[in-house]
Parts: structure tokens; sequence; C-alpha cells
RNA sequence: CGCGGGGUGGAGCAGUUGGCAGCUCGUCGGGCUCAUAACCCGAAGGUCGUAAGUUCGAGUCUUACCCCCGCAACCA
């Protein structure tokens, strides 16, 4: 077969209740960045997306528009994927918990459970509130009233099955102590242990008897998994776990890195790995928690009138924009503020000064001094161009550390980094100088090499961040994708005699009007 | 005494094992003219939340306190 290291990612499955929000499509797009670039690592990079779809809530949320759940979370799913086409994410399968072969995988692993002795009947008490159907915490509980809307609970019981934590509670410390690393960022790890670990294991509830609107307990039908064991359930059964055909499972299971939002970290930390080891199955390798996006009055939230979608930014500053300041906004371990003022800053200064700028004037000066060939045989150097060599392998090391420790946002700066240099680069050897002297030509040559290929440089590591930025780069230069790659990135010959660049360069970012985007971003935010 | 995170020049943030306080944006001054009024250089601006302690030396470690945010077993 192949040789290929596969490399397995997964996003969360969301879950459908309402509009997909710019935390969304953050996550997604982290996964989508981190698997082109192991793919052009030389990894078998492989990505699954998908949704949550059952669960009581949906019930609801489908009720008041009057479909039925099915008819709703089709609806969503359609919404779903046109949002990832719209952000052109690479995912590579899209699995749905209603879909037949996640149902009848879930039924074969929780009767393995069954049969193992992982699942007891017993019974679940909580607070639960009529209007909303739904049970609450103590500890949930606002003044002893319902959370959500208020009004009284009452305490209930009901007939649940159980899974016995308990039971592995042990073997997790253990696991933790030869794995210290599976959790990052470690305060998320901290914060598990703290809360949940350290005081002792509760058995989870698996099932519900109030609601239908999930997959049946194979032995007792009138009762239906309640969320965790269905939905985490996901990334071995979108492989095929539990089929007929576990080619997939077998070749790309344990996974190598499952992201998930900070606030389910709890359940990817815990049940997950409990979960996959009482099947009997290798763990996955890693679980990255990442932050949220947070506004500058807090959370984001419809009520406060502070919620942007990505579309809104998609269609009027295009994707390789939106993904840009995503990717660059969030740090590895904090949240971060996004803020209309920042979007349209950074853009400008980064996308539209920094980079697209860099192009556009080696693009005038190519066609200036050179007839717009890329010069190749090179005969003269400056003195600042082994300078700008270090520098690029230094920073390309640096890019790749990143990376790999899924710092992306530092990865993004150390790029910038290589762009801010090579604007130096071109105010060193001031190109128009040597223009004006017959006797400097070759070392004019030199330079107009060292643009090019910074810029062919520059396309490859950012790739992963702004795929059809980087594209066009390279088109402007007629430098063909093949001879742009992570393999021949720290190589000097792959632009090829005779290149002929586009004669009038195109601005990669337009630059905004300050106080107009703002508004335009404010007034999107407020649902205008 | 529930848990976690944060409090660093005007704004947003970095600061790995303690060793002269950094980055981006903004402001001011200068340079350049290839380029998208872009690019390059320089400057101003901080008692690193407060108080005490350990140390030759603390943003970094210890203790106490103040303030902000989030979580609290169904919100990316």
């Amino acid at each position: 077969m192949e040789n290929k290291k596969k490399f397995y990612i997964t996003t969360p499955i969301y879950y459908p209740s309402g509009k997909f929000h710019i935390g969304t499509a953050y996550c997604t797009t982290l996964v989508d960045c981190i698997k082109r670039y192991k793919g052009a690592r030389g990894y078998d990079a492989y990505m699954l997306t998908g949704l949550d779809e059952h669960g009581q809530k949906i019930q609801t949320v489908a009720e008041k528009q009057e479909k039925n759940p099915q008819e709703y979370v089709d609806g969503m799913a359609k919404k779903a994927i046109d949002l990832w086409k719209l952000m052109d994410i690479k995912y590579d399968d899209f699995i749905r918990t209603t879909d037949v072969r996640h149902v009848n995988a879930v039924k074969k692993i929780v009767q393995k459970y069954l049969d193992n002795g992982d699942i007891y009947k017993g019974e679940y008490e909580g607070w639960y509130c009529m209007p909303c159907e739904n049970y609450f915490t103590e500890t949930q509980l606002v003044d002893g009233k319902c959370p959500d809307c208020g009004r009284e609970v009452k305490l209930m019981k009901e007939e649940s099955y159980f899974f016995n934590m308990k039971k592995y509670e042990n073997w997790l410390k253990d696991f933790y102590k030869e794995n210290p690393d599976f959790i990052v960022p470690e305060s998320r790890k901290n914060e598990i242990f703290k809360n949940f670990i350290d005081p002792g294991l509760e058995d989870l509830c698996i099932s519900r008897s109030t609601f239908d609107w999930g997959i049946e307990m194979p032995n007792d039908p009138k009762h239906v998994l309640y969320v965790w064991l269905d939905a985490l359930t996901n990334y071995i059964t979108a492989l095929g776990y539990g089929s007929d055909d576990e080619t997939l499972f077998n070749k790309y299971w344990p996974a190598d890195l499952h992201v998930v939002g900070k606030e389910i970290i709890r359940f990817h930390g815990i049940y997950w790995p409990i979960f996959i080891h009482a099947l009997g199955l290798e763990l996955p390798k890693k679980l990255y928690a990442h932050s949220w996006i947070v506004m500058k009055d807090g959370k984001m939230s419809k009520s406060v009138g502070n919620v942007i979608y990505p579309e809104a930014l998609i269609e009027r500053y295009g994707l390789d924009a939106t993904k840009y300041y995503l990717l660059r906004l969030m740090s590895f371990a904090q949240d971060s503020m996004f803020t209309p003022e920042d979007f349209v800053e950074r853009y400008n200064a980064d996308l539209a000064n920094d980079l697209g700028n860099l192009l556009n004037r080696t693009i005038g000066m190519i066609n200036k001094y050179c007839g717009g060939i890329i010069p190749t045989n090179i005969k003269a150097e400056t003195e600042y161009d082994t300078a700008l060599r270090t520098f690029a392998n230094e920073q390309i090391t640096k890019v790749e550390e990143e990376m790999d420790s899924y710092h992306i946002s530092n990865a993004i700066q150390e790029v910038w980094k290589y762009i801010a240099r090579v604007n130096k680069y071109i105010d060193e050897t001031a190109p128009w100088v040597l223009a004006k002297d017959e006797s400097s030509y070759e070392k004019l040559e030199s330079v107009m090499f060292n643009l090019a290929e910074a810029l062919r440089k520059i396309a490859i590591m950012a790739s992963p961040f702004i795929p059809n930025s980087s594209k066009e780069i390279l088109k402007q230069l007629s430098i063909n994708e093949n001879d742009a790659n992570w393999d021949n990135l720290r190589d000097y010959n792959t632009i090829k005699q005779n290149t002929k660049i586009v004669e009038k360069g195109t601005p990669l970012f337009v630059r905004l009007d300050k106080e107009e985007e703002i508004e335009y971003i404010k007034s999107q935010m407020q649902g205008k």
C-alpha cells in the first residue's frame, strides 16, 4: 500500500440548535488549517466534521418551527455543508448522528457495554422544569429556579441507564500519569482534574425516557441515548467502526488530534477515553481545547447584539481575510477579543500593507527593471542577500515548530516577520538606485530574483492559512504550484528560466476605509 | 474558604527553566519613491493589580488581599 504517515483530525460535531456562528467557523477553520499543513508536510491527513443531531433541545426547536426533528436537522445539515463549502473546508467526511451508519454502530457499541457490564439501570434525580422539559443540577439553578425561564422547578426521579465510570477511575488516573500531555493547554487538564477527577468520578447518565428524539437503547426501546455516548462515538463510527467495512477505521484510528471547544473538554478528557478504553481500543493521541472568541462586553449573545456571523465577514472581505483574522487572533490558550476596529486594522496592516503591497511592488519592479522576466541566472549578489537567506531559514524552522505544536497564531506571526524582513530587504538594496547604473545591473537581477523567491516561500508558508491568496501570489508570478510546496520550500532553484510574470499586478487585498468598515461590521453585529 | 483563567507603556497582546521589560496597532519625527497615502528608520510612552517575603537579582517563585471574566457535570 502506501508508506505515508496518517493524520486523523476531528472537529467536534456541532449541535445545530441555532445558526452557526463565528466560533464554530473558527474551530472548523482551525482544524482545516492543521489538516492542510499536515497534508503539505507529507501526511495522509483525514479530517472529520459533522453534527450532533439528537436530543431534547433539537426536538423543541423543531416543534417551534412546526417541523419534525428529522426535517429540521436535514435543513441544518444543509446549512452546515453550505457554510463549509463557502469556507472551502477540506473535510473528508461529514457525520450526522442521525446517519444510519452511526445509529447502527452506536447500538452495537452500547450492546457491547451492556455485555461487559459497563452499563446498569438506575435512577436519575434532578430538578425538572416542566415548561422547558429540562433537567438541571442543583448548582445550575438560579435562586432555586429554572436558569432558562426563571420558573419553579420540581425535584424528579426517572429511571435511567448509567455508565459505570467509577470502575475506570483508577485506570483514567494512570492514563494521565503516563500521558501528561494528552490535553493541551495544560490549564484545561488541571481544570477537569480539580473539578471532576480528583473529587471522584460520578457515573454518567446515558439515557432518558422523557423524550424520544435519539437512538433507542437496544435492550430497552423506551429509553433513548442521551448526549455523550451518542455524540462522542462519532469519531469512530464515521470511520466505519462497528460496520461491515472497517477499512478506514483500521487505517486512521487512533485519532491524532481531537480539536474541541474548551467548554466540552471535560467530556473529551474523561468520558471519551473511558468509552474508548472500555471498548478495548487504542486511545486518541491528543486533545486540543481551543479558547473562545469573546466580545468587548463579554460573551457573544444575541440579546446583547454583539454576535458576528462568518458569512457577513466573508461576503464583504473575502474568505482568506476572514480565515486569516480568526487564526491570527486566537492565541493558543487564552480567550481572544474580536472587535471591528481590530479586524479592519489587522486587515489593512497585515494583509493589504505588508503582504499585498509586497507582492505588488515586486511585480512592479520586475516589470520595470527586468522586462517582466524573473532573473534566474544570478551572477552578482548584494551583501544583503545572505542575511535574507539566513533569516528565511530561521523563519521556516520557527513556523514548522509552531505549527507542529498547534500554535497557529504564533506560526502566522513568524511568517509575517519574514514578510516584514523582505520589505526591509527592498529598502536595504534600493533597487531603484541599482537601476540607475548599468554596472549594478547584475546586483539588481539578484535582488529581483530574491524577491520573487521570497514570495514563493511566503506563498508556501501561508498556504495553510490563506490558501487562495497563496495561489494568487504564485499565479501573478507565473510560478507553477508544483514548484511551490513544502518539500522545496528551502530550495532556491525551483523558479524556471524565462518565467514571465503578469504585466500588471492585481492587489491581493484592497485597503479598507477604516471608519466606514468599522461601522459596517458594527451594523452586522446588531443584526441589521 | 467550589474551580479555572486574567490584571504588563493609549488599545490589543508576548514574555519558555527568575538575569538589562518585548511585539502589533496608534501617536510624533525622519528616510525612500518600486508599490495598495503603502514600505524603511528613529523617538516618546510602563513603579509589569496591591502589599509583604525568598533571592546577588522577580513580570517570572511564596503568602495575603483587591478587581475582571468564565465554569460549576447539555451552550464553538
